[in-house]
DNA sequence: GTAATCAAACAGAACGGTCGGTACAATTAA
DNA sequence: TTAATTGTACCGACCGTTCTGTTTGATTAC
């Protein structure tokens, strides 16, 4: 009997897989395998194995936007500053322990942004998109006065989100979190406007 | 006739391709093609594909401290700051345009962290000897009132390899390093003392 | 001096397994 | 009936690795 698949779960599925196993390591076999579904079904609904990875780039990137709105819109208890380090601790400390598999766009940038430059340019434009929802945040805390105000919203929200990606890595290697956010709170007290300003 | 293989010169070899194609990505084929080996001999001086990588991690490691310590070593003009500082963006520019690969032990950590452990454990121990190598000079640029000195030297440098390391990927990905420089420069201005202090 | 010996290094064909992808009949939905 | 979807066997290519046999160069024996 035929399955009704539903591709948007066959790719949320296929998103851990390659969030933890990587692309070239993760197999067509597999992602069916786990799935439920057949070859027949995978390629019916897929051009390609690299189409499915666009795809579900695509997919991870818009609901990764509508998670990053959520999370630092007001909340009527924690200034802007406050939400914007909760949002990246909460983003640190949701991997579960021994199993830190990283954010999936930067694992996906760093192995396959110099193999497939349509994926590379893919995921640079998701990138920019998360750039795009955290700003408004950003700027808020400098209007608050949290914030250093003499710096440009956009690059202090590059240099958060970039630093992030870097202790995401370091943190997927060596299976621990506890330096990763003591550099984040680091770079976060760091900009603070000049205490004695 | 048989050809004599320096174990070094392969692993070299081997490392740019690791770095611009991944581990999964290629293939003992290609590195046997590229270096003028045969299976035979590559089989003969590797266990395996992944001693193979370990055995680049280490010697990459051990380069790389090297030059490291030779780049910010005092060198009677520019201050530790501006050692520093220069050190980044030369890594940063030495990336050949639109052939964007960015650091060995970067893409391998990302890569293979969570696919292999022993590959995780010995990449981080060398990102941790980078850290070693580097903080002597944060300290220095501290002592000369070029740094924030409330802040703790080896949590500096690992939020500025960190940060490094998060800009090289997004960088590659994308294939520009403008916005990277960028990023870094705004690092460097927000570790200066504060200024009104 | 030189012939015999031997382990290490090498060459490259071959192996079993897996890969992404396809062919096509069977089944389902319209 | 017809078109779309699915299940499965299968394809050629490629993978990391192993295999057998050869070459090499140093060591040993005479």
């Amino acid at each position: 009997m035929n399955i009704k698949h539903d591709k948007v779960n066959v790719l949320k599925t296929g998103m851990a897989l390659l969030c933890s196993k990587g692309y070239s390591n993760l197999g067509v076999d597999e992602i069916c395998k786990v799935t439920g579904m057949t070859k027949g079904a995978f390629y019916n609904a897929f051009k390609s194995k690299e189409q499915f990875l666009i795809e579900a780039v695509l997919l991870y990137g818009e609901n990764n936007v509508k998670r990053i709105k959520s999370e630092l819109e007001p909340n009527g208890q924690n200034s802007a500053f406050e939400r914007l380090q909760m949002f990246y601790h909460k983003m640190l400390k949701a991997q579960p322990r021994n199993n830190f598999t990283g954010c999936f766009i930067n694992n996906i940038m760093s192995e396959m942004g110099f193999v497939s430059e349509l994926v590379g340019i893919e995921s640079s434009k998701e990138f920019v998109k998360f750039i795009d929802a955290i700003v408004p945040t950003v700027m808020e805390a400098q209007e608050n006065g949290e914030m250093n105000r003499e710096l440009d919203a956009r690059q202090i929200t590059e240099l958060l989100h970039s630093t992030f990606y870097g202790v995401l890595t370091i943190a997927k290697s060596s299976q621990n979190i506890d330096q990763s956010i003591l550099t984040i709170n680091l770079l976060f007290n760091n900009l603070k406007p000049n205490q004695n300003a």
